[in-house]
DNA sequence: AAACTGACTAATA
DNA sequence: CTATTAGCCAGTT
């Protein structure tokens, strides 16, 4: 191993992963809501960056996070985003025909 | 240590 | 609607 620094939690990533894994079943949030929840405001990317360096072994729901448009990113590689809008609609998310989540619906709001 | 990268957002044109 | 600019900063090279 690399012996990585072990902070328990001054580590941006765990932040992250911990307010996303709090996001209900059935419910999105945005990166920049993730961020802010995280006491990140302001720092989207690093959201992104964290969830794109997620690993499978995690818990963490990375597909209930969208960008602020309600659209699923990684619009590069659209494989991966269809598999999120299929775990999304299997929570019951429900995208228009743009493929577009209603924000105002299923945005997590705490 | 400096440059590069990037699952973002908001504002502007 | 698309394109550009700017802000933000941890991780990788």
């Amino acid at each position: 191993m690399t012996g990585k620094q072990d902070r328990s939690e001054g580590s941006v990533y765990d932040r992250i992963y911990a307010v996303v894994t709090q996001v209900p079943r059935g419910q999105v949030s945005t990166y920049g809501d993730v961020a802010r929840r995280a006491g990140l405001e302001g720092r989207a990317r690093q959201v992104g960056y964290a969830l794109h360096a997620l690993d499978e072994g995690r818990d963490v729901p990375w597909q209930r996070i969208v960008n602020a448009s309600g659209q699923i990113s990684r619009r590069g590689e659209p494989e991966p985003a269809r598999l999120q809008r299929n775990l999304l609609e299997a929570e019951g998310i429900v995208f228009d025909a743009h493929g577009v989540i209603d924000l105002g619906r299923f945005a997590w709001r705490p």
